[in-house]
DNA sequence: TTGAAAGCGTTACCAC
DNA sequence: GTGGTAACGCTTTCAA
């Protein structure tokens, strides 16, 4: 690998001159510069990052801390991060943190010691004291607090939206699933929900979920219907539990939407594959890893943000685990 | 931050003692090492992975290209990789190459100056030239060459299977997906359930798809009934067009498996969610990324290697998308 | 058993 | 316009 040594020696000059046309910095003679050039092309010189980041103790790396990857959530919000910070020309150290809070300090560590230049968290834990000292700009995404900046999406007004669709087309016997407690995404789709139940002052059950995770899932749908087999309406925290309890219901031979209405949280690419195509809220996962990224390198370059605190809409995407609207509307 | 300096001077001593007990090379006084701990401990220390990354011209990052993590598969295959990199204290920075030569060549550029000490390839394009001069271990995930150690799935076994299954459970008129021709992976699988269909000596279509993407999904599934609106018995190139076409011919009204058997490939978590559940050929992603992890810490430890070409078995999961063997098997 | 100092590749200050 | 050089934080020789 060519170093700075070696282009100033092949072009006859110093480092410092090297390192001016390298940055555009400070006055270089055009003759001088197209002398450098030619010797940067030749000996194909790429500058060491490394290098550049122990003397400006700044990287053009960024961390990226996700709950888990194989939640089909965040491979959307993620590309959407990497494509927005890609074009500036950063890149991501992806840390997947399980909910565990030491995978997760241990990779906020590793994201210092890389001198990583801002760091976007999509994890749950109610505890941010870990982002506290960092003196690093950083961004929570898929979930607030009001000591950093955030994007998310509305998911109080997506539990509403559900509970109203879900309602006005009939069920009656409505089961709202409560996600993980620590999930502050998960509590605001279910409080939305709760409260628009409330509102319309229609009876609902409520089932307590604590995770997430593929396996889980049904797990939770069988006991759904062990414990509420009478319900022809289900709220479901995300899109992969309302395929489990889809699934489940399919295998307990109900019918859907007739016997029963589910509508999910997400709107992840396969839920229009399902069958039937599932009901669900969507989240702008891509753009929201997008607007993180936005934010972030706002924050970086000292840009003026006129809004931290970020909200996306959600929408509700009527497919086929939902009856048609009464005509009342 | 803290700094060996500071560390030194608190503990009374030179940074190359606090060096040493910092990597534990080199002799020190046990209570001098006490003390030196003592004054890491307080002034809360870590060593700078930057500093030490350009003396010794090696991080602890490993590069991972991926083609598109937003392809179910991926996700299992990076979350091996990164688990098993954990372990060993290594951190993975991901790229997403999106086929575009231009990206993984940028991407693999960035792991040179960041010093990444090995890399993880899971692209699909047949040139692998820039992977040559790099001087780094690179282990290919996904795919095979002959200049670089690998790990992949027997997706040429796994086609037979798919063949085999799906003829001796009654398909007639058999059509067989043609993946994209530069992904090597399912041209295997392609290959496979050719020979295996000529063994058996029955006629099949072949329909060509040219990507694995969500969207195009859709379009090959419309395109497939209407090109061969009467064949019953469908082999995907992967789990995402399976479902695509599950989804398709529930459209249809076809009756699963009854009408038409599907067999997919890749077994996505999310494929047993499907109605009715697919049959399909499991690739153990998880591993792959695992033991490609593990393939690369031993080429950068010089750790001796018996099998640098690392074929994983799959196996055909039975589910509901095809019918019951016949009894004469 | 310990310390001084060179060196990793770059940037930025200060002279000239 | 340009060059010399200290500095970034660490590791490693070499000498003591």
């Amino acid at each position: 690998m060519a170093t700075i040594k070696n282009v100033a020696k092949k072009a006859g000059v110093s480092v410092a001159t090297v390192s001016r046309v390298l940055n555009n910095k400070g006055y270089v003679h055009e003759d001088t510069r197209k002398l450098i050039n030619e010797a940067i092309e030749e000996l194909n010189y790429k500058p060491n990052e490394v290098a550049r980041s122990l003397y400006k103790k700044k990287s053009r790396l960024i961390g990226l801390i996700l709950p888990d990857i194989r939640n089909p959530f965040f491979p959307e919000l993620s590309r959407g991060v990497e494509d927005e910070m890609q074009k500036h020309g950063f890149r991501l150290i992806i840390g997947n943190a399980d909910e565990k809070l030491e995978k997760e300090s241990d990779y906020i560590h590793t994201f210092k010691q890389n001198n990583v230049i801002g760091i976007i968290s999509a994890t749950n834990h109610r505890d941010l004291s870990h982002y506290d000292d960092l003196s690093l700009p950083v961004v929570l995404l898929d979930r607030t607090s009001d000591k950093h900046p955030s994007v998310s999406a509305n998911g109080f007004d997506g539990g509403r939206q559900a509970a109203r669709e879900i309602v006005r087309r009939g069920s009656k016997r409505v089961t709202l699933l409560k996600g993980p407690a620590e999930l502050q995404a998960a509590q605001n789709r279910f409080k939305g929900a709760v409260e628009e139940m409330c509102t319309l002052n229609v009876n609902f059950n409520v089932m307590v979920t604590t995770s997430f995770a593929f396996d889980d899932a049904e797990k939770w749908a069988k006991k759904l219907f062990e414990e509420y087999p009478d319900t022809d309406g289900v709220i479901a925290s995300n899109d992969v539990v309302a395929a489990a309890i889809l699934h489940e219901a399919h295998r307990l031979g109900k019918s859907i939407p007739n016997d029963l209405q589910i509508i999910g949280f997400d709107d992840i690419p396969l839920s229009k594959l399902l069958f039937p195509p599932l009901s669900t809220i969507r989240q702008p996962a891509y753009e929201m890893g997008r607007e993180a990224a936005d934010l972030l390198i706002k924050l970086i370059t000292n840009e003026k943000v006129q809004e931290k605190y970020i909200q996306m809409p959600v929408e509700f995407m009527e497919r086929q685990t939902t009856r048609k609207a009464e005509e009342n509307g």
